[in-house]
DNA sequence: TTAATGACAATCG
DNA sequence: CCGATTGCCATTA
C-alpha cells in the first residue's frame, strides 16, 4: 500500500491556512496532516521550504510558545520581525499571547482538493 | 543500505 | 524555572 509518509504539499496548504496575525505549531501541522509525532520531520519541511515566501512559514513556532528556529541563529531575528509586523508581539525570543495568537483549526478536507505546483 | 543531522516535543533532575 | 536527556520522523551523505 502506499507509504505512510507526511505528505509535504499537504503541510504547505495547511500551514498556507494559517491567517495572518496568527501562529500555529510544528506539532500543530504534523498532527492536521496525520502524523502527529513527525513534528521534527515538519521543521525539516520548513528549513527547505521552496515555496517561500508564499508559505509563512514564519508562522510556525514551537508548541511551547518560542520561535523556534529561522533559518540560522540570526534568521529567528527574522523572524520574529515578520510576526511583530503582523501584530504578534514576540518578547525575548519568546511569543507574549501564543495562547490567544494560536491557530489550530485547519481544514484538511479542503486543503486535499487542491495540489501545489 | 546504514549512519548522521535537524526550523520539534515531552520528560526528568 | 531552567538545563539535560530521550524519543520521533524525514532528509541527506
Amino acid at each position: 500500500m502506499g507509504k505512510d509518509k507526511i505528505r509535504i504539499d499537504l503541510v504547505y496548504k495547511l500551514l498556507k491556512q494559517v491567517p495572518k496575525g496568527r501562529v500555529t505549531t510544528y506539532k500543530a501541522l504534523a498532527r492536521a496532516a496525520g502524523h502527529p509525532a513527525a513534528a521534527r520531520a515538519v521543521g525539516g519541511i520548513m528549513r527547505r521550504n521552496p515555496y517561500a515566501p508564499a508559505v509563512p512559514c514564519h508562522r510556525v513556532v514551537y508548541s511551547d510558545g518560542r520561535l523556534g528556529g529561522f533559518g540560522g541563529s540570526r534568521g529567528v531575528e527574522a523572524k520574529a520581525e515578520l510576526l511583530e509586523k503582523e501584530g504578534v508581539k514576540v518578547k525575548d525570543g519568546r511569543l507574549v499571547d501564543f495562547a490567544n495568537r494560536y491557530f489550530d483549526a485547519f481544514s484538511v478536507h479542503i486543503a486535499e482538493k487542491s495540489r501545489l505546483p
